[in-house]
DNA sequence: ACCCCTGTTCGGCG
DNA sequence: CCGCCGAACAGGGG
């Protein structure tokens, strides 16, 4: 599921343990969800520290504890972060659970495309690790100019914009229904090429729709209004909320697009 | 049983 | 070397 505003939601669920100090640690002995760390390790590190702050920056996710210990993690498809009592029994697909005096921290992710990607002590509580801190611009963040966006549609002029939009060193935090929202609103074709696009356009409408889906998917998961293509795109026989066509999905570069064939023409 | 999938990475190819 | 693209990853749900 998540993108920019799932991953933001799914933190936020973790900001009840700030100021927490971990006392045990679940960590399960699975390669793909724990890569380049070592399960043991994490187990080791987080024994006796105190959660500090967790943070996004696009689908990325970064949690800090004292000491300056710095654990980074990304949700993948089918990743989620919860809370449950302290006396939790994390199931099969819970891989990861820190347990403080008052509740469980769970992240779960039943695909393993997620897990806990980076773990490291820097030292330092207020200051994230150098390439943390190296990300590319948020969009919603001061350094997403106009420039920047048309760096990005000149450097990559003949790929299709849908693609384009998913690229992460980009866009941070755009995934397959935010792209197809954003092209929505700007009434152009998944597959029109990048070069064409308007580059103040582009970016006031990612703007717009990444402030709407924090403010609304982010803060408690409701749904974005029928007014938005999130509404209808999901199912075979959607229909555009604009002008009541047919939407049509289809695939492009391997993900699912779906875009409204009058309101979008192809061209 | 079969097909689908809101993400990322890797290898092959031009 | 770069950009593009499909496949692979893994497993639950329709």
């Amino acid at each position: 599921m998540p993108e920019l505003a799932e991953v933001a939601y799914y933190a936020r669920l973790w900001t009840p343990g700030i100021g927490e100090t971990v006392r045990r640690v679940h960590a399960a002995e699975k390669p793909r969800f724990f890569r380049d760390v070592s399960p043991a390790a994490v187990r080791e590190g987080l024994a006796g520290r105190a959660l500090l702050s967790v943070r996004t920056h696009g689908k990325n996710l970064l949690f800090g504890f004292s000491g300056g210990l710095w654990m980074a993690g990304h949700l993948g498809m089918t990743g989620e972060l919860k809370t449950a009592p302290p006396d939790h029994e994390p199931d099969k697909h819970e891989h990861l659970a820190l347990f403080t005096p008052n509740r469980a921290l769970v992240f779960r992710d039943f695909r393993l495309f997620g897990g806990v990607r980076r773990f490291e002590e820097t030292g330092d509580e207020t200051l994230p690790p150098d390439w943390w801190r190296a990300l590319p611009p948020e969009i919603l963040s001061e350094g997403f100019t106009k420039e920047r966006v048309a760096a990005a549609l000149r450097r990559h002029a003949k790929t299709p914009l849908k693609p384009l939009l998913l690229d992460q060193a980009w866009f941070p935090g755009v995934g397959n229904w935010m792209a197809d929202e954003v092209l929505f609103r700007l009434k152009l074709h998944p597959a029109t090429p990048a070069g064409k696009a308007d580059p103040a356009a582009l970016r006031r409408v990612l703007r717009g729709v990444c402030r709407a889906a924090l403010r609304i998917i982010g803060a408690d998961w409701s749904d974005p209004p029928k007014s938005w293509l999130f509404q209808h795109r999901w199912r075979d026989g959607g229909a555009c909320p604009r002008c009541a066509a047919p939407l049509k999905r289809e695939v492009l570069r391997g993900r699912t697009a779906c875009h409204c064939p009058v309101c979008q023409p192809a061209g």
